[in-house]
RNA sequence: GCCCGGAUGGUGGAAUCGGUAGACACGAGGGACUUAAAAUCCCUUGGCCAUUGCGGCUGUGUGGGUUCAAGUCCCACUCCGGGUACCA
C-alpha cells in the first residue's frame, strides 16, 4: 500500500468533522487552556502559504496541550471588516458582504485543508450583527464612562455629573482633553445640551475635535497606526492633517497601567519596547512663560527644565490656540500667510521638505527665571498633539532648536562646560551646568540631573510651572467616513448633540445603501441610507468604527459565541480567562495588540471580564516572504525592457504575476493575456527571452508573489506541508518562501509509512523491543517535548526523522515503540498518525491519547566518551564507565598511551575534567 | 538620528551552563538496482594539505580582550533586517 496522502487527508478531515472532534466544552474537571490565532482578514487572494506559518504552530501546540490532559479552546474567525472588500466595492458595485463571505468560504476550504483542530462551532465573524452587537455594546459602556484618574478605573459617566453637580470641577480627578475648572453653580446653570457637550470632555468614547489623519483618496480618517510615513497603510495614499469633529476613544487615559502591565506578560522584549516606544512616557515638567504687556501666560512642556538659563526665544505649533492671541497687527499677514502655507502641505511633504520655516508673532515672552524677554515665533517643527503645543526653545542643547536659531540669527547660549556648540547643538544629557545662576536659582556646577531635579523642585516653589508626566500615545481616532464598518449606536438629539441607542436596540445592523460612495453633500455613505433614523426619528450617526473595533474583543466572544445576553458569561470567563498562547505578527505591535490591552481593561474595570490582560504568552510568528517579479516599462510607452538591458531606458519597474513567470523568464503570451493594457505590448528581448527582475518582498496580492497552500497540499499532502513549514527555521524568523527542500520532508512520511506497511499488510510485531530501541525512542519523547515546549519546532521535526533512521537502521518493528511515536508525531502531521494510529488496532481518534513520558532509565550510557585535550586542543578519546569518579577519569586520561606523547615528559600543570564529556589538560 | 534584533558551508538552518562547530534537510558528486527513466538504497561533501596509512593546518562578519577552553562572555567596528521619528 502506497503512502496516499490525498485519500487519507480527506478520509480522516471527514471523520473529525463527523465526530466533533475538536469540540470544546467547558470542563471543569479539566485544566483549561487557550490557544489563539490572530484571526485574518479574508482577502481576497485566499491564503497563501505564509498564513499557516502561525496557525500551524498554534495547532501543534493545541493538540500537543490535548495530549497533556488539558481542555484546550482553539478557535478560529474573521476580522471581516475592513477597507479591501468596500474599494472593490465601488469599483464593481458589487456589495462587500457578498465579496467578504465568498472570500471566507474560500479560506474555510484552504484552512480545512491543512488539517486544523479548530472548534468551528465558535467562529466568530465581526460583520455578524450577532458579534457586532457586542462591539456597539462595548462602545455603549465607553460613551456611558469616564476615567477615574485617581481610582484608576473607569466609572459611570453619572458619578462624574452628580459630582459636577455638588462640587464642579473641584476635586474631580477625571481624564480629560482639556482641563476645565468651573463651579457646581456653573455646572448647574448650563442647559442640558451645554452640559453635554461639556461630558464629551471626559467621556471615554468622546466626540472631540481633534487633528486627524485625512486620507482625501480613501474619504477617510485613519488612526495613527494605520499611517506609516505619511502614507496611508492600506493603499499607501497621501494623509494630511485635517482639524475634525470625530468619535475618538480615550485610551490616553489608560497609559500607565497599559505601560506598567507590560511588565507582567510573556512577550517578547522587543515587541514589548516597540510597545513601551509607542506609549512614550516622558518625565518632564510644565512651566508658565509670562507673555510682554498680557494677562496670560504661555505654558510649555520640557524634559529638560535644567536648560532655562538657555532658552532665548519660544515656539508655537502653527495649530496652537496661542497663536491668535501672540499674533500683533503689524505680523496678522505674515502669520496668516504661513498658516496657509503649512495648512496646504501634507504630512509627508512636512516630513520630507525638512527645511526650517518658521514666523515672528510680534509678541515675546519672558523667562521667568532670568526675567528675560525672549521673542515668540510660530512653527511647524512644534507639534500642537503633543505637550502642551509650545516649547521654550534651547538652540544650545536641542538640535532642532538651533536649526531654527541658526536659520533666524537668534543667540545660541551653551549651558554645559566644555560643550562646542559652533557649528553644532549639544544634546546629550549629561555635563556639568554652567552660565546657569543667577539670584534665584543656582545650577552651575551641577550635574545634569541633579540640576534637572532642582529646577522642578523650584518652578515648584515659585508657583511658574509643576512635575508633569507627558504619554506620547494619543487617543483612538474611531470614527471612519465608510460603509463597511459596524454603525455607531448612535443619534443626535435637536440640539445636535449625540445620545446613545437603548441597549435593546442593539444590534443596530448596517443598512443598505444604493452605491459605497459619499453623498453628493459629502456625507459618508451611511448618508445614503433610507430611514436611517432611532425609532424617535432623529438621525443616526453616519460614520462608522474602524477595523479594529471588532478585533478587539474577539477572544472574549469565542469563550461564549452563541450567549445573546452579554459578550461573555462571568463564570465561562471565569473559566478560560485569558488568551494562554497568542501567535500572531509583529505588525500589530502598536494597534491591535494596544487597542485590545486598552478595551480589555475597560471591562475589567467593570468586572465583566477577571484578567487585566488578554494575551499571557505571545509567540511572534516571521513573515514567509514572497519572491516578487518585475517586468520594466520603457517611459511612456506600452514596451518592456527585458532586465539586462534595463539600464539603457528610463524604465518604470511593474510587479508581474510570478505565476506566469518561470525562473524568472517570462511568459509573453500569458503576459498579454493577464491585462488588457498589455494585450499588445512590445518587448525588447536579450537572446530571445524576456529576463523579469526580482525581488524578495512580503507576500501580498498587490506584488503578485503569492503562493497558494492549495497546490502544495495537493502535491505532497497536508502532513508535509505542515512539517515543512516547521522545518523551514524558527517560526520567529522571516525567510522567503522556498519549496527546494520540501522533498526531504515528504521522504521522511513515506518511510515513516514503510516501517509500518509491507503491501497491504501491517508489518509490525508485538515483540519486545530492543533497549538501544527504547533508548531511540525516549530520546525522541524528551526531545520532542523539550522542544515544542520552547516552540523549537525545527528541531522536533529533524528529532523525528533521526530517530526513524536509527529504528529503521536497526531494523525495529515493535508495535511498542511505534505507537509512542505516532503519539508524538500527532501533533505535527495528525492525518498519518490518525491512519497509524488505527492501522495498530485503536478504534478511537489519536486526539484522545496521551502524550509519552520519557524515562531517564533508558537514556543513560553504559560507557561514556571523554575526549582528551591538551592545553585545548583535542587529542585523543577514551571510554570509561559510566559510573566512573571524576579523579578516576584524569588518572585514566594520563594513563592513556596517546598521553605521554602530548605530554611530551613534562609535568600537568592542572588538569580539568568535566563530567561526561572531555578531560583538558594543560601543560 | 534613536530603540530593538541579527551575521555560522553552495542553501535553509543545528549547537541548554562557555566544553572543543556545522545536527537535520536540501543541493552537488560518486556508486548499486534498471534495457532506460522515475522511485529507492549506499558512500562522499566547510576550506587547504596529505590521502597505501591511522593524519595535519585552518575555520562561526572585522579587529582586540578574558579563559585551560569563545559561535557563545567583554570592548571597538562593519554590514543587514525590523520598529520609530521634528515627541521638546
Amino acid at each position: 500500500m502506497e503512502y496516499n496522502f490525498n485519500e487519507i487527508e480527506k478520509k480522516w478531515q471527514q471523520y473529525w468533522r463527523d465526530n466533533h472532534t475538536y469540540r470544546t466544552t467547558v470542563d471543569t474537571s479539566k485544566p483549561k487552556y487557550y490557544v489563539l490565532d490572530m484571526f485574518p482578514y479574508p482577502s481576497g487572494a485566499g491564503l497563501h502559504v505564509g498564513h499557516p506559518l502561525g496557525y500551524i504552530a498554534s495547532d501543534i501546540y493545541a493538540r500537543y496541550k490535548r495530549l497533556n490532559g488539558f481542555n484546550v479552546l482553539h478557535p478560529m474567525g474573521y476580522d471581516a471588516y475592513g477597507l479591501p472588500a468596500e474599494q472593490y466595492a465601488i469599483q464593481t458595485g458589487q456589495h462587500p458582504e457578498v465579496t467578504t463571505f465568498k472570500n471566507i468560504e474560500r479560506y474555510r476550504e484552504q484552512l480545512d485543508k491543512i488539517g486544523f483542530c479548530y472548534d468551528w462551532d465558535r467562529e466568530v465573524k465581526t460583520c455578524d450583527p450577532a458579534y457586532y452587537k457586542w462591539t456597539q455594546w462595548a462602545f455603549l459602556k465607553m460613551f456611558g464612562s469616564y476615567y477615574d484618574t485617581g481610582r484608576e478605573q473607569a466609572r459611570p459617566i453619572e458619578e462624574l455629573i452628580a459630582h459636577l453637580e455638588a462640587h464642579g470641577t473641584e476635586g474631580l480627578h477625571a481624564a480629560c482633553s482639556e482641563e476645565l475648572t468651573f463651579t457646581a453653580g456653573e455646572w448647574n446653570a448650563l442647559s442640558k445640551a451645554e452640559r453635554d457637550a461639556r461630558l464629551m470632555n471626559y467621556r471615554i468614547a468622546y466626540r472631540g475635535n481633534t487633528m486627524v489623519n485625512w486620507c482625501p483618496k480613501l474619504g477617510t480618517v485613519l488612526a495613527n497606526d494605520e499611517v506609516s510615513e505619511g502614507l496611508s497603510i492600506r493603499g499607501g495614499y497621501p494623509v494630511e492633517q485635517k482639524l475634525m469633529s470625530q468619535w475618538c476613544l480615550r485610551v490616553s487615559a489608560y497609559a500607565p497601567r497599559l505601560l506598567d502591565d507590560l511588565d507582567t506578560l510573556e512577550w517578547t522584549e522587543s515587541i514589548k519596547e516597540t510597545q513601551r516606544n509607542w506609549i512614550g512616557r516622558s518625565e518632564g515638567a510644565e512651566m508658565l512663560f509670562p507673555i510682554v504687556g498680557r494677562d496670560e501666560q504661555l505654558l510649555i512642556f520640557t524634559t529638560r527644565a535644567d536648560t532655562i538659563f538657555g532658552v532665548t526665544f519660544m515656539v508655537l505649533a502653527p495649530e496652537s490656540d496661542y497663536v491668535d492671541l501672540v499674533t500683533t497687527d503689524e505680523r496678522r499677514a505674515a502669520v496668516d500667510a504661513y498658516l496657509d502655507e503649512v495648512k496646504h502641505k501634507t504630512e509627508r511633504e512636512r516630513m520630507i521638505d525638512k527645511k526650517v520655516s518658521g514666523v515672528f508673532s510680534g509678541s515675546n515672552a519672558i523667562n521667568p527665571v532670568t526675567g528675560k524677554e525672549i521673542p515668540i515665533y510660530i512653527s511647524d517643527y512644534v507639534l500642537a498633539g503633543y505637550g502642551t503645543g509650545a516649547i521654550m526653545a534651547v538652540p544650545a542643547h536641542d538640535s532642532r532648536d538651533y536649526a531654527f536659531a541658526r536659520h533666524f540669527d537668534l543667540p545660541i547660549i551653551p549651558l554645559i562646560e566644555g560643550a562646542d556648540v559652533s557649528s553644532e547643538s549639544f544634546d546629550a544629557k549629561e555635563g556639568i551646568m554652567t552660565n546657569s545662576s543667577n539670584e534665584r536659582l543656582q545650577l552651575n556646577g551641577l550635574q545634569v540631573k541633579e540640576a534637572i531635579a532642582r529646577t522642578k523642585e523650584y518652578i515648584a516653589r515659585a508657583g511658574i510651572g509643576r512635575v508633569k508626566v507627558n504619554y506620547r500615545l494619543r487617543d483612538a481616532i474611531f470614527s471612519r467616513q465608510r460603509y463597511w464598518g459596524e454603525p455607531f449606536p448612535i443619534y443626535y438629539d435637536e440640539q445636535g448633540q449625540p445620545q446613545a441607542l437603548d441597549e435593546s436596540l442593539l444590534p443596530l445592523k448596517l443598512p443598505e445603501v444604493d452605491k459605497f460612495l459619499p453623498t453628493e453633500t459629502g456625507e459618508p455613505p451611511l448618508g445614503r441610507a433610507k430611514n436611517w433614523t432611532a425609532p424617535n426619528g432623529r438621525p443616526l450617526e453616519l460614520c462608522t468604527m474602524p477595523g479594529f473595533a471588532g478585533s478587539s474583543a474577539y477572544y472574549l466572544r469565542y469563550m461564549d459565541p452563541h450567549n445573546d445576553k452579554a459578550l461573555v458569561d462571568k463564570d465561562v470567563n471565569a473559566y478560560w480567562r485569558q488568551v494562554d498562547l497568542y501567535v500572531g505578527g509583529t505588525e500589530h505591535a502598536t494597534g491591535h495588540l494596544i487597542y485590545s490591552r486598552f478595551w480589555n481593561k475597560f471591562l475589567y474595570d467593570y468586572g465583566f471580564v477577571c484578567e487585566p490582560e488578554p494575551f499571557k504568552k505571545l509567540i511572534n510568528q516571521g513573515m514567509i516572504q514572497g519572491r516578487s517579479n518585475f517586468v520594466y516599462r520603457v517611459k511612456d510607452s506600452n514596451t518592456f525592457v527585458t532586465s539586462e538591458l534595463k539600464d539603457n531606458y528610463e524604465v518604470t519597474p511593474i510587479h508581474v504575476d510570478v505565476n506566469i513567470v518561470k525562473n524568472d523568464i517570462l511568459d509573453i503570451d500569458k503576459f498579454r493575456a493577464w491585462r488588457p493594457e498589455f494585450a499588445d505590448a512590445e518587448f525588447i528581448l536579450n537572446d530571445g527571452k524576456y529576463t523579469c527582475g526580482w525581488a524578495i518582498e512580503k507576500m501580498s496580492k498587490s506584488m503578485f508573489n503569492v503562493v497558494n497552500p492549495d497546490d502544495v497540499v495537493a502535491n505532497y499532502g497536508a502532513d508535509t506541508l505542515r512539517l515543512y513549514e516547521m522545518f523551514l527555521g524558527p517560526i520567529e524568523a522571516s525567510k522567503p518562501w522556498d519549496t527546494n527542500g520540501i522533498d526531504g520532508v515528504h521522504r521522511f512520511l513515506k518511510k515513516l509509512w514503510n516501517q509500518f506497511f509491507e503491501g497491504d499488510k501491517l508489518r509490525l510485531t508485538d515483540g519486545q523491543p530492543s533497549p538501544e530501541a527504547l533508548k531511540s525512542l525516549h530520546k525522541l519523547i524528551k526531545k520532542v517535548t523539550q522542544d515544542i515546549e520552547a516552540f523549537s519546532y525545527n528541531t522536533s521535526v529533524a528529532a523525528f526523522m533521526i530517530c526513524l533512521n536509527e529504528l529503521t537502521a536497526m531494523k525495529c518493528r515493535d508495535k511498542a515503540i511505534y505507537e509512542p511515536l505516532v503519539v508524538l508525531l500527532a501533533p505535527f502531521a495528525p492525518h498519518i498518525a490518525e491512519e497509524l494510529w488505527h492501522a495498530l488496532g485503536h478504534a478511537e481518534s489519536v486526539t484522545g491519547a496521551s502524550w509519552p513520558v520519557w524515562n531517564e532509565e533508558y537514556l543513560k550510557e553504559s560507557t561514556i566518551n571523554y575526549t582528551v585535550s591538551f592545553n585545548g586542543k583535542p587529542r585523543f578519546n577514551i571510554a570509561v564507565p559510566a559510573a566512573t569518579s571524576r579523579d578516576e577519569v584524569q588518572q585514566l586520561a594520563l594513563a592513556h598511551e596517546g598521553a605521554a606523547r602530548w605530554l611530551d615528559g613534562k609535568q600537568p600543570r592542572k588538569v580539568i575534567v568535566v563530567p561526561g564529556k572531555l578531560v583538558n589538560v594543560v601543560v
